[in-house]
DNA sequence: TATTAGCACTCCTCACCTCAGAGTGCCAAC
DNA sequence: GTTGGCACTCTGAGGTGAGGAGTGCTAATA
């Protein structure tokens, strides 16, 4: 697993003795959620040292940013570059054994009726194993191998086109047409698009047939004519689609971290707004592994106190999407990580086996 | 409009006067969510009477049930039976105006590709409107016409079976199949269907063809022994159909009624469990007219401290779902009630239109 | 020079108190 | 039946003080 920082920042060089309680400081806090002090350090760290020089530790600690004190008598807590330095240098991932990823495969893979479908399943899925909200961007449709188009009349000016996608994937769109088209007609149109273009992706096809001969149109013969109206409709990037799905948003409402309503309630609303959140999952698409943006890292405001950790995931060598967990800042690294990690690569290995 | 009392209970009879502090009190409360002394009825009710009238009046009111005090000294509020005394014989409904009705009709009556889509967006009307959330139920699609059935061959043992309902409305189904079917065999199939039972509905086509054919099931031609193949899987009852729509639960966060966070976890829980609502709502299809539960009155215990009101919305004669909105007990009942119901209204007419 | 013990200090939390304000119930008078 | 008056209750805001946790600083120590 490859954990990339999306913001990297110099970090001074500290000793293992620093590094030593810091990393016991960050994993106590995530444990209790109670500011730590010197005193619960220098009896539990393991270092044999008296509090007083734990205290000098911390100062320093405190000077370089990485820990906080809520004020003057209550121990300190990590800043969000503290949880930085802690995840990029002091975490200690644990691993998942084969029983655990067995289980999660084995709800990944099951039948499934729809893209959307098995994204809502597997957010279900992140989001019961962490107890955190799951979110899972659907693969974009450019993205998509297009099996079969087939165009059915449904009026005299509206067509339903059926598109079969990645060979499990079935998206329709009514399309108005200027003219009205018999079923003959739009056979044609449909037998032509799936011998020239079955096995492409929605992309190429889009790109070849309207860039290319958008031009020319006024010289094409009436099966062209007709196999243009219809793709230039079909074809078009689809508005519609769902872009990511979330499931288990209510966890967040257990952590006292994210306790007022005002922040909830904006939390909330920015997962039904999706553009603010569909952005930043923009960015982890080819991070090439599992991505984490701590506190307002992310540039998002809404995220403040939130941590969110993703991983792209696809199928071949082509990345198909992002799926990912939201959740408090204090959060538990060491098992969301590979959480999120080996569930990228188990879709990606079902989507992967749906592709017959 | 007709709102129907979903739990009648006997009320007896309250002299004017009483009547009419109960009515300002409930309206009181409702517009500043502060318990309702004597001193503020004597001033304000516009009856003229001493403070200590008002008291006997309340005490008598405590007494059958109507109200309930906080604690000793901070006048009263409304209970679950007083509000439904409210809304059953003292509240005057205030009618949109033609303005309103217009704006509504407008944001409902957009082209939309789907059931769902047109849904979700009535849904986010009726809690932008009503700064509640809204519901909006699925039609059944048991209850739909079919318009046409397209068989599409996937693979050797997959097929696509497509559903057009109501001239709008397109479901997509993939059947694994016992035996490979090559492309003609399916279209006699659908040709047979769509001749058969197109313009009848989702139930009858189900009930005729299954009930009646499937004990002589080995007497059936080659034709007809496809047709079954097909239609079993494709019109069974789909599972998979999202039942209803909610928007706007975010709203529900601002109110202080609701804002015991753990309340309000169960209750998001509720809106994504959907099976207890669902049952609620069900309650609802034969009504005939707008209708309202207050608090547990429905029965469900995670609506404690809600109102639901709904109301049942049809195309043509015939019910086809149920549409309303949750919000906290201590709502504007005057202005949602209509709005409900015309939205309603207003979607069954769009309904009927989209039915050419 | 790094570590430590000791100590004064700060700040939070909690329990407790008080007091004003709002509202009640009841009673006697009208 | 209605009203004024009065004693009573309860809440909520504000204040106080003890106890505890934890800090920073300093001087002593290894």
């Amino acid at each position: 697993m490859q954990i990339s920082d999306p913001t990297p920042a110099g970090h001074p060089a500290l000793n293992e003795r620093t590094q030593h309680l810091l990393k016991f400081l960050v994993e106590r806090y995530i444990r209790d959620g109670q500011p730590v002090g010197s005193r619960t350090l220098s009896r539990d760290a393991g270092l044999d040292l008296s509090s007083a020089t734990v205290r000098n530790v911390m100062a320093d600690l405190e000077e370089l940013g990485y820990l906080r004190a809520p004020h003057t008598s209550a121990g300190r807590v990590p800043t969000a570059r503290g949880y930085r330095f802690f995840i990029d240098t002091l975490l200690r991932v644990k691993p998942l054994d084969s029983r655990e990823i067995e289980v999660l495969r084995r709800r990944i893979d099951q039948p499934t009726q729809s893209g959307t479908e098995l994204a809502r399943s597997v957010s279900d899925l992140l989001s019961g194993v962490t107890r955190l909200a799951g979110i899972v961007m659907l693969p974009r449709r450019q993205t998509m191998t297009l099996r079969q188009v087939e165009f059915l009349p449904l009026s005299e000016h509206r067509v339903l086109a059926i598109l079969v996608l990645n060979g499990q994937e079935v998206q329709n769109r009514i399309i108005q047409t200027r003219r009205p088209y018999d079923a003959a007609e739009l056979q044609r149109a449909a037998n032509y698009l799936n011998a020239q273009f079955g096995g492409r992706d929605i992309q190429q096809v889009r790109k070849t047939l309207l860039d290319e001969l958008r031009e020319t149109r006024d010289h094409l013969d009436r099966l062209m004519q007709t196999v243009m109206e219809m793709a230039e409709q079909t074809f078009e990037t689809a508005p519609e689609s769902d872009d990511y799905v979330v499931a288990g948003q209510t966890h967040l409402m257990q952590y006292a971290d994210l306790s007022d309503l005002d922040k909830l309630r904006q939390l909330f609303e920015a997962f039904n707004q999706k553009s603010d959140l569909l952005h930043l999952f923009d960015q982890c698409l080819h991070a090439g592994g599992v991505q984490i943006f701590v506190g307002e890292e992310s540039g998002c405001g809404v995220l403040e106190g939130c941590s969110v950790v993703t991983a792209p995931y696809g199928s071949g060598d082509q990345v198909l999407g992002v799926l990912g967990i939201i959740g408090p800042t204090r959060m538990a690294y060491d098992r969301v990580i590979p959480v999120v990690d080996v569930t990228a690569r188990l879709l990606a290995e079902v989507l992967d086996g749906q592709r017959d």
